[in-house]
RNA sequence: CCAGUCGGCCGGGCGACCGCUGCUUCUCAAGAGCAGAGGAAAGUCCGGGCUCCACACGGACACGGCGCCGGAUAACGUCCGGCGGGGGCGACCCCAGGGAAAGCGCCACAGAAAGGAAACCGCCUCUCGCCUUCCUCACGGAAAGCUUGAGGUAAGGGUGAAAGGGUGCGGUAAGAGCGCACCGCGUCGGCGGCAACGUCGGCGGCAUGGCAAGCCCCGCCGGGAGCAAGACCGAAUAGGAACGACGCGCGGCUCGCAAGGGUGCGCGGGGCCUGUCCAUGGGCCUGGUCGUUCGGGUAGGUUGCUUGAGGCGUCCGGCGACGGGCGUCCCAGAGGAAUGGUCGCCGCGCCGGACACUUGUGUCCGGCCUUACAGAACCCGGCUUAUAGGCCGACUGGUAAU
RNA sequence: GCGCCCGUAGCUCAACUGGAUAGAGUAUCGGUCUUCGAAACCGAGGGUUGGAGGUUCGAACCCUUCCGGGCGCG
């Protein structure tokens, strides 16, 4: 595949997670996607993923096998979908261990063209 | 074949494409090769290794844990083999199982009495009095009942979880270990056993109710913290130390006739730490301002980090836990945390349908799950808990056939 | 990785440190009162004491283990 392509950045810290949670959200099956612009002095390094998968979830295994969908799934979607100064939060749904795996993709992958639409939409264009 | 007991094991397999982490190869990059969750990785209930801190040796106290005996082990609260008690027709299973004649405490309600015995209803003897019947002419006497007082008794009734050994016979006014037999208990001795204990005999003659997962006593064990331990490298900012200058709570030394100066040399005092004490102690720190220099630590990075009380095979010793010898193998090392995603075939299971046939099983088709419990975080030994389905072995009780 | 605490009616709390029917308030239901309702009064139901096992004659209480929840330190 794209192995040459830009690849996806990391969420780790705790505050990135929290700064993400105030921008867009928007909201599937098997997840809730946030997102939200990054500071101006951290723009254009390509774009985030970070990923939230609560106890609430499930147990342990669970939770991994939810984490590793969402993972794989992400490589499938092309960083060049998105936006570099951006951060995206993938908040776990139990759906996510269920859902067809094309499915899932699609989903995030429409998740995220909606996340750039500056406001909710009531101009129409959904 | 049915029912059951015990022990051990597996807990999807093969393949394709695309990925993740580590190692090796490689000058680098790229690429290639190899490896990549569990029996519980879990709960964190115990025991260790490892690391740092503390401690002169030690003793006592306090606190916590453990508790039949012997063994295994690095150690254990684990395991093995016994003993004792309890359950089961049996295979077998269960037991925190030391001490209640060291002391304190508790034993509600009921009951007379709940712990150095006592005596409610009773039973028995003697006795004051009353009354009835009988004998007698009468005095008086005998028997039965009620009753006063004194005494004996614990068999029976009744309460309770538990009533100061149990059963039986004798005995007695009635009774009682009062006597005897057996059982139980205690004690002494013999024998067997390393021991727990067992067994036999003698003696005692009931003394020693239960609770220690109540306090406690006895014996044994335990210093504290934990890989975010610890080690190395090391920004910014703040703080620290050393040196120099200015300088001082007291004392000392020294210069000076004196005023005063020099010297941080000593001490008091204060603070902190070692659980407390014996205990004196021991260790560390201790004034301010300015200047110069230095090192420690934080963020972050590297390491600790996987070769270990290791796995497998085999032989030997041991009833066994286990130990020893030899051979062979290297078998996850992440770091907000890799071990995955999508498929194909097979296997297992569940659901539905059709057919065959004796309940039930077999065959075929379709669908679902591609499986239960569950995800390493420094590493081991255990314990406990969760676990769909399946396999193997040993044994017990029935049934049938031979 | 350590350490600690709590679980009792739907809810908020008791139960004298082991003693018998686990008790209050509130909520629910029924009745009285009222034209109707509220308040008040009377009455009733509601509990595997988080689960299991053990110690004891007897357990909400003691012990072991599991489950759920909460807090603290690094």
């Amino acid at each position: 595949m794209d192995a040459q392509g830009p690849r996806w950045g990391r969420l780790t810290q705790r505050a990135e997670f929290q700064r993400a949670a105030k921008g867009r959200r928007i909201g599937a099956s098997a997840f809730t996607l946030q997102a939200n612009a990054r500071a101006t002095e951290m723009r254009a390094q390509g774009p985030r993923i970070g990923l939230t998968v609560t106890k609430k979830t499930g147990n342990s295994p669970v939770r991994n096998r939810i984490r590793r969908r969402l993972r794989e799934a992400m490589r499938r979607i092309s960083p060049r979908a998105a936006r570099a100064d951006f951060d995206y939060v993938l908040m776990a749904r139990r759906d996510a261990l269920t859902l067809a795996f094309d499915a899932l993709v699609a989903d995030i992958a429409a998740a995220i063209g909606r996340a750039h639409t500056p406001r909710p939409a009531r101009d129409g264009r959904s």
